[in-house]
DNA sequence: ATTCTGCCTG
DNA sequence: CAGGCAGAAT
């Protein structure tokens, strides 16, 4: 094909010439300015919660280093004009900053762990409160009842001094400064009677409103979020709508900034679907789960803390009592006093009541003089645990005691215990070194491996000192604390991923919202088609949000993915899985062809991305393949610079509402090309309605009809060339047929699996795209580097209509008329959620 | 200024 | 198939 290698290079060379046609242009323009006009007012909505949930992750991450007043600047735009705004806005603005303040009071709470976060706040309100006469004036200013603001670090943050400033007009500086500086209720005592009814009704609401977030991530969605659902589903159905006065409220307070951030960071690339949604209320939810989280982090770390401190001091009892034991098990290079000392670090210090020479002694004389000592002491132990009466060696015991064992009469007795606890307390030792490792790991980002990261503390597993009674209750407090956190941990391990140097905040905020997630996925139509293949293995949790919740109950824990994030922004039912753990080969159904290629080309953007190799690989090589995946996802979406794409991330995706394009879409996508090769903007959310549209998966939606078109017509001109080689001098003589090549190329791209039948009127479309280009080549026009654009224009005109079935998100199974997938797919992947078809 | 498109490249 | 780009349309 001489000609169209230098046709090619001919458009080459004049490359940038504009050849497209003005195609679709009016259709789309309708459409696309809808549409742009509702993802612009969401966007603003979006940036705000992006930047709130982003300065809440990253307060999450150095909280520990007590830097926590970050959260402040969940507000950055959070001028004094966003309280003027309307009601519903402020309501969620005092939420966020109730919520902010909630961080506040928790550094300032530690030392009452058992407090609740919002027992405190209203309690400070309350006590505050009166500092801002003039606020009656709004009882939607509910912030001026926490001006606290600066409270836990006036240093902090601008953003802070914001709220701080506010309330510093109308009442003094001291309030505005410490919370706790001045007695509650002294001189604004008075004033706080004055607005005493109206700060009761207005505690009440926000309790009301915390409480019910706070209650669990499954409950039920306050009213507000209920609304902003409803209404992004109408946003999505209906563009044409215009946004109720709630949403355009909500939206106000972020607008100017975050629509600079957003086009800022919008520049580097264009970046790929991020889903999109809820918004305030999300933003309550996720703050709220923060805060919880970080409270029960604190308050384990404290916990740990004391544990440890129990734990050296019982290490130092233990070094007192069992010396001799630690000895004879180290070696014999105690003999001797000294030694003895230095292998018992604090021992000396504390332990060195009475004991000092005659425990040394005694060790000498159990290791040197007195084997049978020894013996006798293991016997005791033994005895202890098979429960037998110590007083069968009494004279033993006696020498024991003679020896210098300091003990009392029963010291066996004792000895016996102690050793059964010291097992025991190897054991504890052993979880709170989990439980250590793992607060760590939530503490500080930047924390490669959690598991050899065992405290420095680490003590040797050597006999830890008898537990005593009163270290079990942290002990046991630990471990619920641990069970606990495990429920928050294991879903959203994501704590990790901030570890890693690429990783933005915004990536764990997503994180957050697992939890709510997995709770809201009905998951209607998951497994739409096929695609599978062949073993349930294959296929993985983390890419099926609520198969990861279903398969969370039933897999044991050390199988739980520990990324699960990248569900959020992709493939719901994407069967996935077969290219990363299976290579491919097992493929059974025909339809799966065509879906490692899919697939891959999915992993193939993350794979491209720059620091994603090395990313996994850290992170969890215990699943090469599917860590890969869900990392590279979520690398896609760090990478998304786009900060409404970010803001969008919701938890409220699971029920019919994907926020990412799966592998089915673009499936569904190929077969939809059949009908049309230029859809509209509009026409692609019409029929990709369980697709929460914004602008990266709209921007995705055409790219692949772009995409489509090009080959297709690449084989158009392909075949045109290879007839006019062939001979063919007229454009009649060509005929597009279901057997001829052309068609077989065309159909294996759009419909690999052959499962779809294939409309005629496609195949005469295709047959006139054929002859024009062969006329145009005859013609010698293609020395034009726009000479495609004319048959671009014809061809634009030829879209049929899709048929209706294809806006339904099952349109898949149906029109594919086989069930095979569907039912396989659910045993393959054992997941009880799924048959929720 | 934004959106859409096609072209080229990987 | 996606990223990046440039051009055109709005």
């Amino acid at each position: 094909m001489p000609d169209h290698d230098s046709d090619s290079l001919l458009n080459r060379q004049t490359k940038r010439r504009r050849v497209d046609i003005g195609v679709k242009r009016t259709v789309g323009s309708t459409a696309s300015s809808t549409a742009a006009a509702t993802t612009d007012n969401i966007a603003r909505a979006k940036a705000a919660i992006f930047s709130a949930m982003n300065s809440l992750s990253s307060h999450s991450h150095h909280g520990s280093d007590n830097d926590s007043m970050e959260c402040s600047v969940v507000q950055p735009h959070g001028g004094p004009g966003v309280v003027s705004a309307g009601d519903s806005e402020s309501k969620s603005n005092v939420l966020r900053k109730l919520l902010k303040r909630a961080n506040s009071y928790e550094d300032a709470m530690m030392p009452f762990p058992g407090t609740t976060i919002i027992s405190q706040l209203l309690k400070n309100n309350i006590a505050k409160n009166g500092g801002g006469p003039e606020r009656g004036e709004r009882g939607d200013r509910v912030e001026s009842g926490f001006p606290g603001s600066g409270l836990s670090n006036a240093s902090s943050d601008a953003p802070q001094e914001d709220a701080c400033s506010n309330s510093s007009q109308d009442s003094t500086p001291q309030e505005c400064l410490s919370p706790f500086g001045r007695p509650p209720g002294l001189a604004t005592f008075d004033i706080e009677r004055l607005n005493d009814e109206h700060l009761r009704a207005k505690r009440a609401r926000v309790e009301n409103i915390i409480r019910g977030m706070s209650h669990s991530p499954s409950v039920v969605v306050p009213a507000a979020s209920r609304h902003e659902r409803d209404h992004e589903m109408d946003g999505e159905r209906d563009l044409e709508l215009d946004c109720p006065p709630r949403q355009s409220q909500q939206q106000a307070p972020s607008s100017p900034r975050g629509g600079e951030v957003c086009s800022s960071s919008r520049e580097n690339k264009r970046k790929q679907r991020l889903p999109q949604q809820q918004q305030q209320s999300f933003t309550q939810l996720v703050c709220q789960r923060k805060e919880q989280k970080q409270e029960e982090r604190r308050q384990l770390k404290l916990q740990l803390e004391d544990m440890q401190k129990q734990l050296r001091q019982l290490q130092e009892k233990f070094f007192q009592i069992y010396d001799s034991t630690d000895d004879s098990e180290h070696t014999d290079l105690h003999n001797d006093i000294g030694n003895m000392s230095e292998d018992s670090p604090g021992r000396s210090d504390t332990g060195g009541d009475d004991r000092g020479g005659d425990d040394l002694r005694s060790d000498n004389e159990m290791a040197d003089l007195d084997p049978g000592h020894f013996l006798d002491r293991a016997r005791a132990l033994l005895q202890e645990q098979a429960l037998l009466a110590d007083t069968e060696k009494p004279r033993r015991d006696g020498l024991s005691r003679n020896k210098g064992q300091g003990g009392p009469g029963s010291s066996m007795h004792a000895e016996g215990k102690q050793l059964a606890e010291t097992l025991k307390q190897e054991l504890n030792s052993a979880m709170t070194q989990v439980v250590d490792t793992v607060v760590k790991v939530f503490a500080k980002p930047p924390r490669p491996t959690p598991q050899q990261a065992f405290p420095p503390l680490s003590i040797p597993p050597e006999r830890f000192p008898a537990a005593v009674n009163g270290d079990n209750p942290n002990f046991h407090t630990t471990n619920q604390r641990l069970q606990c956190f495990g429920d928050v941990i294991i879903p959203n391990p994501l704590d990790s991923f901030a570890s890693m140097p690429g990783i933005p905040g915004p990536t764990n905020d997503q994180t957050e919202a697992l939890p709510l997630v997995v709770r809201k996925t009905p998951s209607e139509h998951h497994h739409q088609s096929s695609a599978v293949g062949a073993h349930g293995g294959s296929h993985h949790p983390a890419l099926h949000p609520s198969s990861l919740s279903a398969s969370m109950g039933f897999s044991p824990p050390s199988f739980r993915h520990p990324f699960p994030l990248p569900l959020m922004g992709y493939p719901f039912q994407t069967p996935i899985g077969p290219p990363t753990v299976y290579p491919g080969k097992d493929r059974t159904s025909p339809d799966s062809m065509d879906l490692p290629r899919e697939t891959t080309s999915l992993r193939t953007k993350m794979a491209s991305g720059h620091h994603l190799g090395h990313h996994h690989r850290s992170c969890s090589p215990a699943h090469p393949g599917s860590t890969a995946e869900s990392l590279s996802l979520s690398l896609i979406k760090s990478e998304c610079s786009d900060l409404q794409d970010m803001a969008d991330i919701s938890p409220y995706s699971g029920s019919n509402i994907q926020e990412g394009l799966s592998p089915n879409h673009l499936k569904k996508a190929k077969l939809m090309f059949f009908y049309t090769r230029y859809p509209s903007s509009n026409m692609l959310k019409m029929f990709f309605s369980d697709v929460k549209f914004n602008r990266c998966i709209t921007s995705q939606l055409i790219k692949w009809f772009s995409n489509f078109r090009e080959f297709y017509y690449i084989q158009m001109e392909k075949f045109a060339r290879q007839a006019i080689n062939d001979g063919v001098t007229g454009a009649e003589e060509m005929s597009v047929s279901r057997d001829c090549e052309l068609f077989r190329a065309l159909n294996m791209h759009y419909n690999k699996a052959n499962d779809f039948e294939v409309p005629d009127r496609f195949l005469e479309v295709a047959e006139i795209t054929l002859r024009e280009f062969f006329n145009a080549i005859v013609a010698g026009k293609d020395v034009d580097p726009s000479w495609k654009k004319a048959i671009y224009k014809v061809i634009c005109k030829l879209d049929s209509e899709v048929p209706e079935i294809f806006k339904s998100p099952n349109c898949l199974q149906e029109l594919l008329h086989d069930s095979r997938g569907i039912l396989t797919n659910r045993f393959l992947l054992g997941c009880p959620m799924d048959s929720a078809l």
